[in-house]
DNA sequence: ACGTTGCATTGCAACGTTGCAAACTAGTCG
DNA sequence: CGACTAGTTTGCAACGTTGCAATGCAACGT
């Protein structure tokens, strides 16, 4: 049943390796030879056999993609990014979800993708990126924050900068009690610590007061965390008139208590987020964000992934990916809609 | 550089065909033998090859999903859980989008994905289940809607009675109004034509004439779909106190273009979707949805792919996953709140 | 004592492909 | 005309693993 290299040869009439010559597109085959295996393996639905290439080649044409989980609509579509950069390059790609737990992020790195892939892209979340660094068997790009440099290659945005335009725009919109939803103090993940950073220094540089008790600490990034985290907010002792949400999927949290609890957004308090997820340009009030350039951040893993495969031995690179704010409804009120007149297609 | 049986072998004395049998967990391993062997398997790390064991085995422990696209949320919760019950089976899962591309859907059930994994979930879009079956050249189960009998596996929730449950529901709240958006009389896809004929039939059953100007057929199932449907629908000639949207992001565009025109939901217009993404559930207001099983559709598809990965020739299977209805706020309001009183986590 | 049984271990071949280097052909040049 | 070049095709071996069948060995029953 099997229809190998072997059974194609037979048909055609020529060795093995002459159609192993038509069927990747090797140079110096006669045209005549090229049309008449060719023929063969169109009439004989020949497909070569993935196995056997990879062994021989040593390469799987394979990259593995490790996310904390991929119902995350921010990790999913930049999973979607990354398969369709990855098919550019005729590379297919693996997805793995650590669900945020150690064990399983020191697994991917070092682990049978190790053997069954040719890089991996991570996104690491409870684990060190120094320790994976150290796990690592092949090539690996890292996806988010690192501040120790390491052996690995790495991508993210500058998330200071992010917490400064979050907090900046929040000010010129003359808001002057603002809180903060997303900090994980617990973990070896460095992106709410700088963003925090970010925001804490624009709001010295205003002069303002820190305001500890209007930083709130969250265990996952998910929106029941930024709605109970508003909750804590609304409930404690200091006046919120602008919430700064780490992650998107934490504003549309923080949004959902705010209505519950019969808060206008913005005119009560004024939400944005970081991620430029497509569910906050669609909600309702839409959703005001830092947004990274997830596009190029699929890009810049891929060459990356793609150098570093090519060369074991390249020095690391820490690359920057692009951000901008979107200012929509939830900051600006009815007015985004006049600024940004069709909410743009998914 | 790459250590594989051989090097274990010579590090522990013994021939390569024991460290194969230590690596497998073979039986009749004598314990001293397999405790020295481990110990060289540990020191020296040994991976095993997946290429080469693939090729010998004539198994990659791959399976491949195919769907139109993983930024959607639907697709992305559905992958999410695809990928977590692969892993228990100890099956790697690659993902493919075919963008509703109908080359790339036939390519991905016939070609490569043929011969480097064993088997494939295809949620198909542009292409009619049956001509897929015909190119299949391996396993291939199929998600979503078919109604001709194939040679295909295939697994789907009942469409038409999810069309009732939903039409049933806005009826039942004395809405006689309805307009549903989401037909696709352009594909060859099967779904929404079963979900407007179960609302039909409803309407029907409860004496309402139909109002063919009150069902808007979109291209694609997203948020700006749905955005425009909405427009339609407000412009149009024919009152609306209620609108069926065969997906959920076609519900939230259409939120969304109700509330820019002010109309308030559900007091102005009802509103119920198909799919319980996660976005539904902290949406304001939170949208009321007819959700289909996802957990239940993963394993399904798993379970159907392994039993015909075992045995290629088993009779086709035609399974319905479970769905049930989901009341929130875009239909019953503010009482949604008490009857549901916090929103379940992600 | 000898055949039998069962466990532990092994060597050999093969999975389908490609790298390598050699072999062959035809055309060109000195 | 023979040597050389360029173009085309080929055989062999090997990638790392596992199926198969055979081997060695000790314990057992008769």
């Amino acid at each position: 049943m099997a229809v190998g290299l072997r059974e194609v040869a037979a048909r055609a009439g020529v060795s093995v390796r002459t159609v192993s010559n038509v069927a990747n597109g090797f140079a110096h085959v006669a045209p005549e030879t090229r049309r008449r295996v060719q023929e063969a393996i169109d009439e004989l639905g020949y497909r070569p056999n993935t196995a056997a290439r990879s062994l021989r080649r040593g390469r799987t044409e394979t990259i593995s993609l490790v996310v904390p989980e991929l119902d995350s609509p921010y990790f999913a579509e930049l999973a979607s990014l990354v398969v369709r950069a990855a098919e550019e390059r005729g590379w297919a790609v693996h997805i793995d979800q650590t669900d945020g737990r150690a064990d399983r992020e020191r697994r991917m790195v070092s682990g049978p993708a190790g053997r069954s892939v040719d890089g991996v892209i991570c996104s690491p979340w409870a684990v060190a990126p120094e320790e994976l660094a150290a796990l690592s068997a092949g090539p690996v790009v890292l996806l988010g924050e690192r501040t120790a440099p390491g052996r690995l290659d790495h991508i993210a945005i500058d998330n200071v900068a992010a917490g400064e335009a979050a907090t900046r725009h929040l000010l010129s919109l003359g808001r002057r009690h603002l809180a903060a939803i997303g900090a994980q103090p617990h973990l070896h993940n460095d992106t709410a610590r700088l963003r925090l950073q970010g925001h804490r220094a624009t709001l010295l540089a205003a002069g303002l007061p820190p305001a500890e008790d209007r930083v709130v600490a969250v265990s996952t990034l998910h929106r029941p965390d930024g709605a109970a985290a508003m909750a804590r907010l609304l409930d404690g002792p200091s006046r919120v008139d602008a919430v700064f949400c780490f992650t998107d999927e934490l504003a549309l949290g923080a949004m959902r208590t705010l209505a519950e609890r019969g808060r206008r957004v913005p005119d009560d308090v004024a939400v944005v987020g970081v991620d430029d997820i497509l569910d906050g340009r669609y909600c309702v009030p839409s959703l005001s964000t830092v947004a990274p350039d997830k596009a190029q951040i699929a890009r810049l893993a891929l060459d990356c992934l793609a150098r570093r495969i090519q060369d074991p031995q390249a020095p690391d690179r820490d690359l920057v990916a692009d951000h901008r704010l979107e200012e929509r409804e939830s900051t600006l009120g009815a007015a985004a809609r006049r600024r940004q007149s069709s909410p743009p297609g998914s």
